[in-house]
DNA sequence: CTCAGTGCAAAGGATTTGCATGCCG
DNA sequence: CGGCATGCAAATCCTTTGCACTGAG
C-alpha cells in the first residue's frame, strides 16, 4: 500500500465508511460479530489490495488458518469479498467490488502479488460492446476480468 | 469444438501445420519424439480451447496422469503450450499463443470450461495504451489476460 | 547401447471438513 | 443457555516427484 500524507484522512474516512458497510452486510447474512471475522475484514479493508492466504494470517498471530478460510468462504458468500485468480497456487482475497468499485489488476508473474489498477471509462464501455459476441457463441456473460502480467517493483 | 462443414478441409490444413510446427519446437528444445508427448501434442492441437487435465486423459486411455503432467510443463517450457487460469481449481492447458494468435476467453463460472474468444483490433491497442499508466504503478508489463464470465451452453 | 521418457506409487501443498469446545447474542 | 464459530487435526484434491523400467535415436 502507498499512499500520500494528504490522502490520510480521506483514507480513514474510507475506512470507517467500509468497515460500516462491511458490519452491516455481515449482520444481514445473519454472520455473528466474531473475533476471527473482525480480524479477517479488517485486514481485507486496511489492504488495499488482494491478499493471500498467508498474508492475512501474518495480519494476526491468534488467526486460526482453518478460521481464516473458513471466514473468507463466508464473507464471499456474503458480498463482502470476492476472490482474485492470480499466477501462483495461492487464491487472492480482497473486498467485493461493490463496497471497493470496479477496477482491474496488476499480477507479478513471479511472487504472484497482486495490486489494483483502475482503467479509463471508454475501455469498460469497449468491453459492453464485446458482451453480445460473446453471447452469440453459447455463453451467458455476467462479469469480466482484466489483468496486466508482468514484474512487481520487488521482483523487477 | 464447433466449425462449419465448409471450414474442414481448411482446418485439416491449419491441424497439419500446427503439427507441423509443434515438432519443429519440440525438437529444437531438444525433447524426443515420444508417444505420450505426442498425444498431449495432438489433443491440444485438436481441442480448439484449453483443456483441464482429466480432459487430455479422456482423450488416451494409454496416457499415464504423470506423464501427463510431465509433458504439459516441457511443452510450456518449450513454448508449445501456455497454462490457462480458470475459475475452478483445475488448470486448463492450450497451445501457445504464437502457434494459435492471440486471442482472449470465455470462462464459465460454473463448470470452469474455457472457450477462445476473439476482441477487435482497437481493443487490444486500447489495452497498450494502458501499459504506460500501470508501470508508473511500479510493474514492468509483458502481458496481459482478459476473460469474459459467465455461464456456458451446458450451464445455462 | 544410452539416456530421456514412462508408469506407479508416494510425497507435497493448498484448501476443506469432522468434532469437541468456546463464545456471541 | 442455545447454537454459531473456533481450533486442531485429519482428510481431500490437484499436482509434483522418486525410482526402476522401457523405448527412441
Amino acid at each position: 500500500m502507498e499512499r500520500r500524507l494528504d490522502d490520510v484522512a480521506h483514507v480513514d474516512d474510507d475506512w470507517t465508511d467500509l468497515h460500516a458497510s462491511v458490519d452491516q452486510r455481515l449482520r444481514a447474512a445473519g454472520l455473528r460479530n466474531s473475533r476471527s471475522r473482525q480480524v479477517v475484514a479488517d485486514v481485507l479493508v486496511r489492504a488495499g489490495r488482494p491478499l493471500s492466504l498467508p498474508e492475512i494470517l501474518d495480519a494476526d498471530a491468534e488467526l486460526a488458518q482453518s478460521s481464516a478460510y473458513r471466514n473468507l468462504g463466508e464473507l464471499v458468500d456474503a458480498g463482502v469479498a470476492r476472490r482474485v485468480e492470480s499466477v501462483d497456487d495461492h487464491a487472492r482475497f480482497e473486498l467485493h467490488e461493490s463496497l471497493t468499485g470496479h477496477h482491474h489488476h496488476l499480477v507479478c508473474t513471479l511472487c504472484g502479488r497482486v495490486e489494483d489498477f483502475d482503467v479509463p471509462n471508454d475501455f469498460e464501455v469497449g468491453i459492453d460492446a464485446m458482451v453480445h459476441a460473446a453471447e452469440s457463441q453459447g455463453f451467458r456473460i455476467d462479469a469480466h476480468r482484466f489483468d496486466l502480467l508482468g514484474r512487481c517493483a520487488r521482483c523487477s
